[in-house]
RNA sequence: GGUCCAGUGGUGGAAUUGGUAUACACGCAGCACUUAAAAUGCUGUGCCCAAAAGGCGUGUGGGUUCGAUUCCCACCUGGACCACCA
């Protein structure tokens, strides 16, 4: 038993003291900048799955600087948002003040754990200071036309009082409250990331070291799918309707098109529709539908025909029959769709309950014969089937012909599409980042000089929102109302303020220079500490986060402020730890587990190593207070071996075996850290340890010498750092083992003399031959037929084959 | 419905350019120490069989191979993300 309460307190307090984790502006040597996904300071504290993350990165920041690299690893906070705008509403206490007091809360538990981050590069996104630079690209990007102003209808969270981004929804419903989502017109501040659309998706190939899970998500996101937009003429008008289908070989069984109910083209028809109203009360309907209804997939499909109009199928001239409905959204694509009953399912559902047409188009060739006239509905590609001319070509060739067919007649072309839509960027809130723009009625919008940034928050009496639609800061008129810095006459300052999304689109170039004023960040210092090399966080910012901050990332680098188009050369998620019962932790279920008092009871390094043995590191694993304990014993083992060393003889022997056993183990920690395999480098640990105890037990001797335990203590100290050093210091040390080096290991030793020699006799294993690594071919085959086990099952057998795999096998197949 | 990932002892998991399946840890059982318990140490622990020998065994079924947890095909189950995206 350690008193690891004492030891752990003692070295952190030696630690900060020496300012051991200070990042040198030695541009001189190699660096590696390691961040983890900064936390929001949230009223709860941390529970033991946050730090996960941070143990890792820590053990291999601690990890890059023993192999002798310049390492920058800072930590801040997240601290804009809703939470804390929330709690301040509640309690009458300003949002800054709750932030404060929540990241002191966080910043003692991290504490507790012996993390080394460099505390002077601390950031926080609610700094006057640091938001400055938040605004400062906003005024960037709306210079560049990439911040628009927009009055379309968004998604509107009728309990937070504020709009959202599509990325804040989760199935419809506000992503923090768990509210129903309106579709509420509003004027709002989009950003064009519809713009980097494609090179956020086709720059994911230049990131081979993320993972392809948060890739693919990603590309989800972006959702690029190549298609053709085809003009339909309106029977007997001018207008026309525009549809856009990733399937126009299928065109030919096309027997109706459908509008979305917000498809503006209806006001264009309205005088031809026969029954305008009927079409109007479904409209009305429609409105009242909230999003989740709307997209409710069981939901049967609804619509009304527009009588009096038709649409003219530009292939074949048929006329086509119009339907409104509010299967098709008005936000993909062009707001209206060609039905093909035949060949997509949800227009075949339609077209079954209206009684409409079904025409195949598409058949399949099954052995050399063509089969068509599909009963139900068949959606895979195949050969297109009374077709005119086109009949016979296969889907791909025919999308090639009838797109350029379509491009020749000025009835369509080639069209790419996404699903990702525009970010939304102003919420109606307080607690965030105002908008540095004022209205003037004279100059229409101008920016705030950038020489006046920051733009700060006022202070206000209430935080509720207005109820207006609009945030509570339209309440303070002394800020509200300003001049104009075109014209000098009255104007108005905007006051939405920017998501929480905001301020963490770009922090980690913060930390590279933090505390300068006249630049968001020196491009001297942002050329050798950029890009981050390594990224930790987790998998639910795939689509957020990590896609805002790589399109703010490329603006940045178009527009000159930083040297490369992407900010995170290597991405890992973590997985999440479950409660003890298997459930998410929550206050609801009672299941949190509190790090820190992990800590205080069991060790700080005991946490760590458990937290690195449980399982593989981006794996959700349920927490187990008694694997906690293994952890911990561990840890007891190697006090036990080394702290009394001392007092013990001077080992004068080097047991060959462990010897090599310790190069081994210095081999497989190494590359299990540099593959972020935590838990077999923390089991290669355990089982050097477990044989050093076994020799000691019997022997009353150690089996290495002091130089040799040091280089134990080398690589266990990333994970332990608090025993690690005490022990350090009991081997003789006076300078810190994070001021060492991390050990080289020979593969001489690392190897094995005498190797296990599996026999396999028709596939089945039948004797494991000891022999010296490196044996011949010859040899290994005599001994395989010396073995008397061997000679039972091949006695009197006929061998047709004999396999040897060096070093690992020999395979005999008798008849 | 789409995209992706995963199914191995009582539990967390290990092993993949195809080569001894179950490392390490937890749990459990037995033993030692103890008046006793805890702690600690030792031993055992995939299944069938009293044991040995042997057989079976990595979700299910098939295939390729001297050899498959690993590769291929089909299916089942679970998870993550997205979802009427035309």
């Amino acid at each position: 038993m350690y008193d690891h309460q004492a030891l752990e307190k003692k070295w952190q307090k030696i630690w900060q003291d020496s300012n051991l984790y200070k990042t040198v502006e030695d541009f001189s040597r190699p660096k590696y900048y390691i961040l983890d996904m900064f936390p929001y300071p949230s009223g709860a504290g941390l529970h033991v799955g946050h730090p996960k993350g941070y143990i890792a990165t820590d053990i291999f920041a601690r990890y890059k600087r023993l192999k002798g690299f310049n390492v920058l690893h800072p930590m801040g906070w997240d601290a804009f948002g809703l939470p804390a705008e929330n709690y301040a509403i509640k309690n009458k206490i300003h949002p800054k003040k709750a932030t404060d007091e929540n990241i002191a809360t966080f910043k003692k538990q991290l504490s507790i754990l012996g993390f080394s981050y460099d505390w002077e590069r601390e950031i926080n996104t609610t700094d006057p200071s640091y938001y400055k630079w938040t605004q400062w690209i906003f005024l960037q990007m709306w210079k560049n036309g990439l911040a628009y102003e927009s009055f379309e209808p968004i998604n509107w969270c009728p309990s937070c009082q504020t709009g959202l981004a599509n990325e804040d929804l989760e199935n419809g419903l506000c992503e923090r409250c768990g509210s129903e989502v309106e579709q509420k017109p509003m004027r709002q501040w989009v950003l064009k990331i519809t713009d980097y659309a494609d090179r956020l998706l086709d720059d994911l190939e230049k990131l081979p070291d993320w993972e392809n899970s948060i890739k693919d998500m990603q590309k989800n996101w972006i959702g690029r799918s190549y298609g053709t937009e085809i003009i339909f003429k309106v029977k007997n008008s001018k207008s026309e309707i525009k549809v856009f289908t990733t399937r126009v070989d299928t065109i030919f069984g096309c027997t109706y098109v459908v509008l979305a109910p917000e498809n503006k083209i209806l006001n264009e028809l309205k005088d031809k529709i026969i029954n305008f109203s009927a079409v109007q009360d479904y409209l009305e309907i429609t409105r009242h539908k909230t999003e989740l209804q709307r997209t409710d997939l069981n939901k049967n499909k609804t619509g009304v025909i527009l009588e009096g109009v038709y649409a003219i199928n530009p292939f074949t001239g048929d006329e086509l029959k119009i339907f409104v409905a509010d299967y098709v959204l008005n936000y993909y694509g062009t707001g209206a769709v060609m039905a093909v009953p035949a060949h997509d399912e949800r227009d075949f559902e339609f077209a079954e309950k209206y009684g409409l047409k079904i025409k195949t188009s598409i058949g399949q060739k099954i052995n050399g014969r063509m089969i068509s006239g599909a009963k139900s509905c068949f959606t895979a590609d195949g050969y297109l089937v009374d077709s005119g001319d086109f009949t016979g070509l296969s889907s791909e060739e025919a999308r090639l012909k009838l797109t350029a067919w379509l491009e020749k007649n000025n009835l369509g072309s080639s069209k790419v599409n996404y699903k990702i839509k525009d970010w939304v960027f102003s919420r109606q809130r307080y607690w965030g980042e105002p908008i540095p723009l004022i209205h003037c009625p004279k100059c229409g919008i101008v920016a705030v000089p950038e020489e006046s940034l920051p733009l700060t928050l006022p202070k206000v009496e209430s935080y509720e929102p207005s109820g207006t639609g609009e945030s509570p800061l339209v309440g303070i008129s002394d800020w509200v109302n300003t001049s104009c810095p075109k014209c000098g006459g009255p104007a108005k300052r905007e006051t939405n303020t920017m998501p929480q999304w905001g301020g963490s689109c770009w922090y980690y170039l913060r930390y590279i220079d933090p505390k300068n004023d006249l630049a968001l960040v020196n491009k001297e210092k942002e050329k050798y500490w950029s890009p981050v090399d390594f990224y930790v966080g987790g998998a639910e910012h795939a689509t957020r986060h990590l896609i805002y901050a790589r399109f703010w990332h490329k603006f940045l680098f178009d527009i000159g402020v930083v040297n490369y188009d992407e900010p995170f050369t290597r991405l890992q998620h973590v997985g999440l730890i479950m409660g003890e019962d298997g459930r998410k932790m929550s206050k609801r279920w009672g299941n949190v587990v509190n790090p820190s008092e992990i800590a205080l009871k069991y060790g700080a390094d005991s946490l760590r190593v458990y937290e690195m043995f449980m399982g593989p590191f981006s794996q959700a694993v349920a927490w187990n207070t008694n694997g906690l304990i293994g952890a911990r014993k561990f840890l007891e083992k190697v006090e036990n071996l080394l702290s009394n060393f001392s007092t013990d003889l001077e080992p004068e022997i080097e047991a060959e075996k462990i010897l090599s056993l310790l190069h081994k183990t210095i081999k497989k920690v190494q590359s299990d850290i540099e593959s972020f395999s935590f838990n077999t480098a923390v089991s290669a640990l355990m089982i050097f340890v477990n044989e050093c105890t076994a020799y000691k037990q019997t022997t009353g001797k150690l089996p290495l010498n002091k130089d040799n335990l040091k280089i134990f203590i080398k690589i266990l100290a990333p994970f332990a750092p608090h025993l690690s050093e005490e022990i350090w210091q009991i081997l003789g040390e006076k300078t810190s083992v994070f001021k060492s080096s991390w050990p080289e290991f020979s593969e001489d030793l690392a190897k094995d003399k005498l190797i296990n020699l599996p026999v396999q006799v028709n596939g089945k294993l039948r004797a494991i031959l000891v022999v010296e690594a490196g044996i011949s071919e010859e040899d290994a085959i005599r001994l395989a037929f010396e073995n008397e086990k061997v000679k039972t099952y091949v006695a009197g057998k006929e061998l047709s084959k004999k396999i040897f795999v060096y070093d690992k096998l020999i395979s005999l197949v008798v008849k």
